[in-house]
DNA sequence: CTGAAAGCGCTTACAG
DNA sequence: CTGAAAGCGCTTACAG
């Protein structure tokens, strides 16, 4: 009710003028033991709190960064957002949560509420949807970076955490083969952004590598977006159709879960019949039955990463390598090995 | 680079008074129509963008709450801040977020960080592990609210948002019942919240209800709190060393699952051999195999809740209930129906 | 070692 | 319809 007290009370109440409160609180200026210690005391009489909002308009900062992301509702960015919350924190900063929905008005309208607050810098965690919002932060002047995707904008790369999809796709057509898959099918949702594009081309690439054929008919990318796990459903039904494939490349955990769904259902098991390996390794897939095979994205490090580099860009410091590219790792389980015992590595 | 321009600036580009500028955009006076496009168009071609922290200093609100959790890569949280965030979007505002990792430490230095932002309010998604925290909140008179937990401070009774978790149980126990169990069991980490201490409250209450002993030995509580699921996975061991339990009341699914691990690896069939029921309903529970049968909590809807009675506090509207409670509800899945075709609702 | 003064970028009575 | 003035709660040269 009766307002919070300010510097200017506790100044009258401890018989100092305001700056010298100012200058207790901040070590700005060397003040008197007995005066520090009489000032020190009003302060904690009145239960005195600084007022960051008048600190952050005098002193043009605000210890806060915002972390974009469509959905936190999601295994993926629940995970990154740990470690970007967690490392903003340790710099000393606060975290705004934006959950756009893939939105692009909600987009363009965060990015504009964000530069208002006067937010220091802004981590994306996803390829946006609309892509001129990129532009719209570069012309507004403030720091920010992504991660999982990258943009260029008027010249300026914009720095990024990335994940080395074309490897990670490598990684998993090398395992497929390995556990001698004959005849291997690629099954994704629309490949709308970069992320998913990659992993299409490192399949292209390593299958060619490996001496696979690639025709139309071991392509199985839907052409709208739509829950995963049901796509991953739906797409089932069309790999049992085709009745030659004995491996399966799912872009997505999501994907393949809803994939080995239909697989049971129609009594085909994995992976006796068809061996199925994901992507992302969600927490799902060690639990799913038989447990998936997946290529893993180290999430809470990248997170990490990201506030690392958008920190440097807030501090001024010239960064030497704007693009940091992670590696993606294979994570083996049930859903690819036919023989858990006589497999070796 | 160079400075963002501020009203100043426009005002002198559109050769006016800077408070003209500022009733131009707030719509504070009635501004000539000549005036106004000429201001409108200043603030284009400069691109001003207004600064929130100094009208918040004058205004004295941020437009900003807080969302206050132990960890959100838990997909409890993440669907809670999925709620939180956008009803409080709704609302205006924008949200921190504060994961505690239940630091009792973090705790209390997040609310005092909130407390110099000058965050609006304050939504705590758990109960908290220091509990002088609530007394913290409350002596600073930030406006503050419970999601899944009650705390009273002072004979004030912080307003919430609950699950009545007494039904909960009953729920579960009326189905193991209905579905023909006979010896039932508890199986639960430590009780170390209001809310499992409900849950199991309600157990034994229905237990009563529906003619059957509480005996010591159907009682599978842990004393140390570790990860979940392997928990469970402990348990499980210990409740096929009973050898006499038909159906399993899991405080939570995390556990359910650790559990049904178990009885898999030693080939107990659920739901043939023994019943499983789970709380939560996390989105695992429906991938798992068997698909697990679980008490669902409204958790989207709490979260929204919560903002709303929030903002209601905010806005200094006197609340008629300020415990809201709402209702779980039973998601019947495979893992306790041995005839799916025989089961009738 | 301490204080008077200016200013951060806005809003809001109050005049005219 | 428009502007001069005060003030939100701080920080930061600058005097003394």
């Amino acid at each position: 009710m009766n307002r919070r007290p300010t510097m200017k009370d506790v100044a009258a109440s401890a018989g100092v003028s305001q700056p010298t409160v100012s200058h207790v609180l901040n070590g700005t200026a060397s003040i008197s033991e007995e005066v520090t210690e009489r000032v020190l005391k009003a302060i904690e009489d009145l239960r005195y709190v600084p007022n960051m909002v008048a600190k952050n308009l005098k002193q043009k900062k605000t210890d806060t960064i915002a972390f974009i992301i469509p959905d936190i509702d999601s295994g993926y960015y629940a995970q990154l957002a740990k470690g970007v919350e967690e490392r903003a924190r340790e710099h000393g900063f606060i975290t705004f949560l934006c959950n756009t929905f893939y939105n692009p008005e909600l987009e363009s309208r965060y990015i504009m509420n964000l530069i208002q607050h006067k937010a220091e810098g802004i981590v994306i965690g996803y390829g946006m949807v609309k892509e001129e919002v990129y532009r719209e932060i570069y012309k507004y002047n403030i720091p920010f970076i992504i991660v999982d995707d990258s943009a260029t904008v008027e010249r300026y790369c914009v720095p990024s955490v990335e994940i080395d999809n074309i490897k990670g796709s490598y990684l998993a057509v090398q395992h497929l083969h390995d556990a001698g898959a004959k005849k291997l099918c690629f099954a994704s949702e629309p490949l709308y952004n970069k992320t998913l594009r990659n992993r299409f081309e490192g399949f292209k690439r390593a299958m060619d590598e490996f001496g696979y054929e690639v025709s139309q008919d071991q392509l199985f990318i839907e052409s709208v977006e739509y829950n995963k796990m049901e796509m991953g459903y739906s797409i089932g039904a069309k790999i049992l159709l085709n009745g030659s494939i004995d491996a399966v490349f799912a872009s997505s955990d999501n994907l393949a879960v809803g994939i080995m769904k239909r697989f049971e259902e129609h009594n085909v098991r994995v992976p006796d019949d068809i061996i199925v390996i994901g992507y992302d390794d969600i927490p799902l897939a060690k639990l799913v039955t038989p447990a998936l095979t997946s290529i893993a994205q180290p999430k809470y490090p990248m997170g990490q990463m990201g506030v690392d580099l958008l920190m440097s860009i807030i501090k001024g410091q010239d960064i030497k390598n704007k693009r940091i590219v992670m590696e993606p790792s294979l994570i083996v389980r049930k859903s690819t090995i036919r023989n858990l015992n006589a497999w070796r590595y």
